[in-house]
DNA sequence: TGGAGCGTAATTTTT
DNA sequence: TTACGCTCCA
């Protein structure tokens, strides 16, 4: 035992001791960035365990499966897991719901719907209601409806005196879903939550039974937690309290969809004797590195104040790179990763991230061209891919006839000539007698209204029936035969033959998953299998070991960690996105949301970071003039070294650059080295407005320094020698901008500065309220 | 029934 | 730009 003690605590600083030591009671955990949160949680574990609790009463609770994972391996390793619970909470909801069984109404069979699934249920309910998607968009009603589950309000209770028309709308659209729901025999996501926190909620002796099994309560990530999952988490540790929390308030980026910032925030108000520990020490980043995120986050309110620090080296300043246009950050970026892959460097050690998928596409073109290997950690999964979905559509029908949704997939896929209209007809008798579809399906002869389709339906019938002892075997060989006698198999050989994707292979993978699955699970079943395929996600795919520059969004990035990370597009519009910079809306706070992901970014880098961005970019096919991001010029500027590059067609012909002669950083100035025909054309401005809220009546273009009109010795005498474009200043009414070209003549210096809400202005500098706000590019 | 052609809209997406 | 959803036609 001591020795294990020994371990378990080994490495520890001295508030990770403090709550890995702490026993009863509640516990909040602020983690910041790089802390050693997941070190505290698992050691944590592992130590309850040694100091004689027994595994089986814990319960340590994720956002993620490869967080449960992880943390699942962990533990092991520090010969404490066997027995533990550690699950994600909708696994655990999940599991929750097969034992609670028609307490929360539901058949042990139940179907759990994905996005998609809910989306196209929506859609059926939204048409059994009669309001069409122009009135009100399925996405929204599903928003609505997501919202409305979080706080577990059944249509019934559905926002009760809001005075919104639309709300009666969404409340009927609300009953119609949850009756299809409950006719399919399916739950979707937001149920695996809300009906455990009904069932707890009414029945304080199954709270009462679950805090004796459960008496001690970890919980990951608590920062993302929503309203449900904050009541499942106080219901279940109601009575002995032995709730520990861990997370970090500056890291919440899932406000917009359900998660409750103020759970964390309130956590010492729920639990008056709370001990909270503070992680604040970082052993991932460099000095400076913290230092810039640090600066931005201090400009959040709705948070909880921590000093982070580092006890390693400054490390190099962050650079923040200004660039006429996107084209040129993307080939900007693939140079460098080029040239340091040349020597210290491996591939693998680079992260891209950015806002919005759509900025990807330039990064790719670039690092193509120069072939270097990435791959992009994008939403699009293997388990969202068609042919896989067609294949687990059949399983779900045979272990649950009652899903419609899975029914209507399968029908006709592969093309069996049973159509829309075929459909139609199947829907009204179904409806008219108030029969499941699929036993309209098996009794078709019976129905003289499907004509022709009766023989095609019949022969469905009979491929059902002879899929149906599937269910018995090995889930592995339900699916192999799924894919042979439903033609799915043919059907995509037929397409890898003649040239098109080989989706059979995608599919291969599935029947592997389905092996590993049966090897790892001590009594495999298909509806097990069903709901593991049904929550995963392809996050959990994220392989941190491949040797690839690694591109992704910053909510992806969440959780990782790279020795360089670039952050590009830190533009006004981008990053903080358009949407959080529209007042008025619902989405209050959100610009904090913003910045919160901005600092999560910055918080991957280990060694060296990178912040760019341009004054021109193609944003959905046209060129837009961008402004440099509010939060720029919210980062210390002592820690950071500002760089622009320019095309070298602009630049001042009095002093041009040695083309490929590196800069004292190491850096080729890329730009130099462009052939003329590849070198940016003149342009229009594109339509201002779209992104950002720039009123270009000035020309928003960096050529008018740059022309070499200006006289170096005159400059040299003036204070403003050493502004430039692409530099940050400070206005006292404006606030933060960013000089976009700058005159000196005649006694008096004039420049135009842009401003992230206030547009373009020109000022006379000596005669102007406007300071510098960092120091400028070196050279 | 399925494909071509057009119009429209456009974050992020742990489960 | 692109992706998707809808309509119309063979």
């Amino acid at each position: 035992m001591a020795l294990q003690d020994l371990s378990i605590l080994a490495d520890l600083n001295e508030p990770q001791r403090r709550a890995v030591t702490h026993r009863d009671g509640p516990l909040l955990v602020l983690a910041g960035p790089g802390s050693g949160k997941t070190r505290v949680i698992t050691r944590r574990a592992a130590q309850l365990v040694a100091s004689g609790v027994p595994a089986r009463n814990i319960l340590a609770l994720t956002f993620t499966n490869k967080a449960a994972d992880e943390m699942r391996r962990r533990i092991r390793v520090l010969g404490a897991g066997e027995g533990m619970w550690v699950y994600t909470f909708h696994a655990l909801g999940a599991r929750l719901l097969h034992e609670f069984g028609p307490l929360a109404r539901v058949e042990p069979s139940f179907t759990i719907y994905d996005e998609a699934d809910r989306l196209r249920l929506i859609k059926t309910a939204m048409q059994a209601c009669e309001v069409g998607e122009h009135l009100i968009q399925p996405q929204a009603v599903q928003a609505d409806i997501s919202r409305a589950k979080n706080r577990l309000q059944t249509p019934e209770q559905y926002d009760i005196g809001s005075g919104f028309v639309e709300d009666r709308t969404v409340r009927r659209v609300y009953a119609a879903y949850e009756k299809l729901l409950e006719k399919h025999n399916a739950v979707d996501f937001d149920d695996l939550l809300m009906r455990v926190a009904i069932v707890l909620r009414d029945h304080p002796e199954i709270v009462e039974r679950l805090n004796i099994r459960f008496r001690y309560l970890l919980i990951d990530e608590y920062q993302d937690t929503n309203h449900a999952q904050y009541l499942i988490a106080d219901y279940l540790s109601q009575q002995h309290e032995n709730i520990c929390a861990t997370g970090d308030p500056d890291q919440s980026i899932y406000a917009w969809r359900g998660a409750d910032l103020g759970n964390i925030l309130d956590f010492e108000r729920d639990h008056p004797d709370a001990v909270v520990v503070r992680l604040e020490q970082n052993y991932r980043s460099t000095g400076n590195i913290l230092r810039v995120a640090s600066r931005l986050i201090a400009a959040n309110h709705k948070r909880k104040v921590k000093d982070l620090w580092t006890e390693n080296e400054p490390g190099g300043p962050v650079r923040v790179w200004s660039f006429a246009e996107g084209r040129d950050e993307a080939e900007r970026i693939a140079a460098t990763i080029a040239e340091q892959c040349a020597d210290e460097r491996a591939y693998g050690d680079f992260a891209i991230v950015y806002r919005i998928n759509a900025v990807s596409r330039g990064l790719e073109e670039s690092l193509r061209s120069r072939g270097i290997p990435y791959r992009i950690a994008r939403g699009l999964e293997f388990y969202n891919r068609k042919e896989i979905k067609d294949v687990v559509a059949y399983l779900r029908v045979l272990v649950n006839p009652a899903d419609a949704l899975a029914l209507l997939r399968i029908i006709n896929t592969p093309a069996r000539g049973i159509g829309a209209t075929t459909l139609g007809r199947l829907r009204e008798i179904a409806a008219e007698r108030g029969l499941a579809l699929i036993d309209v399906v098996a009794r078709a002869r019976e129905f003289p209204k499907l004509k022709t389709a009766v023989r095609k339906l019949a022969a469905f019938t009979d491929l059902l029936e002879r899929l149906r002892p599937c269910v018995e075997r090995r889930v592995s060989d339900a699916v192999g035969d799924c894919l042979r006698l439903s033609g799915l198999e043919a059907s995509l050989e037929e397409e890898r033959e003649s040239g098109g994707e080989d989706r059979l292979a995608n599919v291969q993978e599935l029947v592997s998953a389905a092996v590993r699955f049966e090897e790892e699970t001590v009594e495999p079943t298909l509806v097990e299998f069903l709901e593991r395929v049904s929550l995963v996600s392809d996050q959990d795919r994220v392989d941190e070991t491949a040797g690839c520059v690694t591109l992704m969004t910053l909510h992806a990035a969440k959780g990782l960690e790279f020795p360089v990370v670039f952050i590009v597009g830190l533009e006004q519009g981008l990053l903080p996105h358009e949407r959080s910079l529209k007042q008025g809306s619902r989405q209050d706070g959100s610009l904090e949301e913003e910045r919160r992901l901005c600092f999560v970014g910055i918080t991957r880098a280990k060694r060296m970071l990178v912040l760019s961005h341009a004054a021109e970019r193609i944003l959905r096919g046209s060129w837009v003039p961008r402004c440099a991001s509010q939060f720029l010029a919210e980062i210390d500027p002592e820690a950071v070294q500002c760089e622009s590059f320019r095309p070298a067609a602009r630049r001042a012909p009095l002093r041009p650059r040695a083309a490929q002669e590196p800069d004292e950083d190491g850096f080729v100035r890329l730009d130099d080295q462009l052939p003329p025909n590849e070198r940016p054309r003149e342009r229009r401005p594109g339509r201002p407005g779209v992104f950002g809220t720039i009123e270009s009546d000035a020309e928003p273009d960096m050529i008018e320094l740059d022309r070499g009109d200006r006289d170096p010795r005159a400059q040299e005498r003036s204070r403003f020698a050493d502004w430039e474009p692409g530099m940050f200043v400070t206005h006292e009414k404006y606030g933060p901008g960013q000089v976009v070209w700058i005159r000196p003549g005649g006694g008096e210096t004039r420049a135009s500065v842009r401003f992230p809400t206030y547009g373009e202005k020109t000022f006379i500098l000596e005669l102007s309220p406007l300071s510098k706000l960092e120091r400028g590019r070196k050279g």
